[in-house]
DNA sequence: AACAAGTTCAACCGCCTACCA
DNA sequence: GTGGTAGGCGGTTGAACTTGT
C-alpha cells in the first residue's frame, strides 16, 4: 500500500511519485546523455532514480528534452492545432508531431483550456468513439502494410533471382566476342532510358531492401482517406516490376 | 487583505500494441 | 502460439497559480 506522506513523496513498493526534483532533473538528464533514450525502466537502477520507466518516460518527452519549445502557443501553432485536431480529433501525439518543439501533452491541456468548453457537445460524446475507431482503422492499416510489403519483397526476391540468371547468361554472351555495335545494343537493352520509377525500382534491385524504412513517417500520416494512395504505390510497384521484368525478357 | 472561483499544467493512471523469449 | 514486459497514448487528477469580488 501507498505511504502518504504528501504530495511529492509518496512511495509505493519503493517508487517516489509526484514533482520532480532538481536533483532527480539532473540525475535524468546525465542518464539521456550517457545511454540515450529508451530502456526506461534501467533508469532506476542506473542512474540511482526512485522513479518507474514511465515517469521518467514522461518527465524526458515532456520537460527535460532540449529540443522542447517553452512559452506560449503562438496564434500560428494554435490554427495548426485547431486544423489538426478538426482532422484527427483527440490524436494528440500526431498533432505534436506536426508541431515541433510542443509535445502532446502541452497540446493537450491547450486544447482543453481553451477549446474544449466550445467543443462540448453531441460530439464530444462520440469523441471516445472516434479515437477507437481511427485507433482500429490503423491497426488494420498496419497488418494491411505489412502484408503488401511482405508481396513486394516476395516480387523483389523473385525478380532479383531472375536477374542474377540473366546476368550469368549475359555474361555467357559476352564471353564470346561480339562486334562493337552489337555490343552497344546489348548494353542499352540492359539499362534503356529509364522513368523515374524504373530508375527506382533499380536502386532497389541493386541494394539490399532495408528492414526499416521512411514508410513508417510515410505511415504515420496515412489515414483513412489515403489508403488508395498505398494501393496505388502498391500497383505502381507491382506493374514497374513487371515492366522491368519485360525489358529484361528479350535479353535471355 | 482575504477568500472563492477559475485556470493552468505537471504528473499519474489505465489501456493498448509491439516485441521478445 | 503464448505470456510477460516495455513503451506509447489519451484521459484524468490535483497542486499551484491567477483573477475576481
Amino acid at each position: 500500500m501507498a505511504d502518504h506522506l504528501g504530495w511529492g513523496i509518496i512511495e509505493e513498493e519503493g517508487w517516489r511519485k509526484g514533482p520532480w526534483t532538481a536533483e532527480e532533473d539532473r540525475l535524468l538528464i546525465e542518464y539521456v546523455r550517457l545511454h540515450g533514450e529508451g530502456r526506461w525502466n534501467s533508469v532506476a537502477r542506473l542512474a540511482g532514480l526512485k522513479r518507474n520507466g514511465k515517469s521518467c518516460r514522461l518527465r524526458w518527452v515532456n520537460y527535460l528534452r532540449p529540443d522542447l519549445k517553452r512559452g506560449q502557443i503562438t496564434p500560428n501553432e494554435e490554427s495548426i492545432i485547431l486544423e489538426l485536431h478538426a482532422r484527427w480529433g483527440n490524436r494528440w501525439s500526431t498533432i505534436a508531431r506536426s508541431l515541433p518543439g510542443r509535445t502532446d501533452n502541452e497540446i493537450k491541456n491547450y486544447w482543453r483550456t481553451h477549446f474544449k468548453k466550445k467543443a462540448i457537445g453531441p460530439s464530444d460524446a462520440s469523441e471516445k468513439t472516434k479515437t477507437r475507431l481511427l485507433r482500429r482503422q490503423q491497426f488494420h492499416q498496419q497488418q494491411q502494410k505489412q502484408q503488401q510489403q511482405q508481396q513486394l519483397q516476395l516480387l523483389l526476391q523473385q525478380q532479383q533471382q531472375q536477374l542474377l540468371l540473366n546476368q550469368m547468361d549475359m555474361n555467357r554472351i559476352m564471353a564470346t566476342p561480339l562486334p562493337q555495335v552489337i555490343r552497344q545494343e546489348m548494353d542499352s537493352a540492359v539499362y534503356p532510358n529509364t522513368s523515374e520509377e524504373e530508375s527506382y525500382f533499380y536502386s532497389l534491385l541493386n541494394s539490399n531492401v532495408p528492414e526499416a524504412t521512411n514508410e513508417d513517417i510515410i505511415w504515420d500520416g496515412l489515414w483513412m482517406d489515403d489508403v488508395h494512395v498505398l494501393g496505388n504505390f502498391n500497383i505502381a510497384a507491382s506493374s514497374t516490376a513487371k515492366a522491368t521484368l519485360h525489358n529484361l525478357v528479350p535479353l535471355c
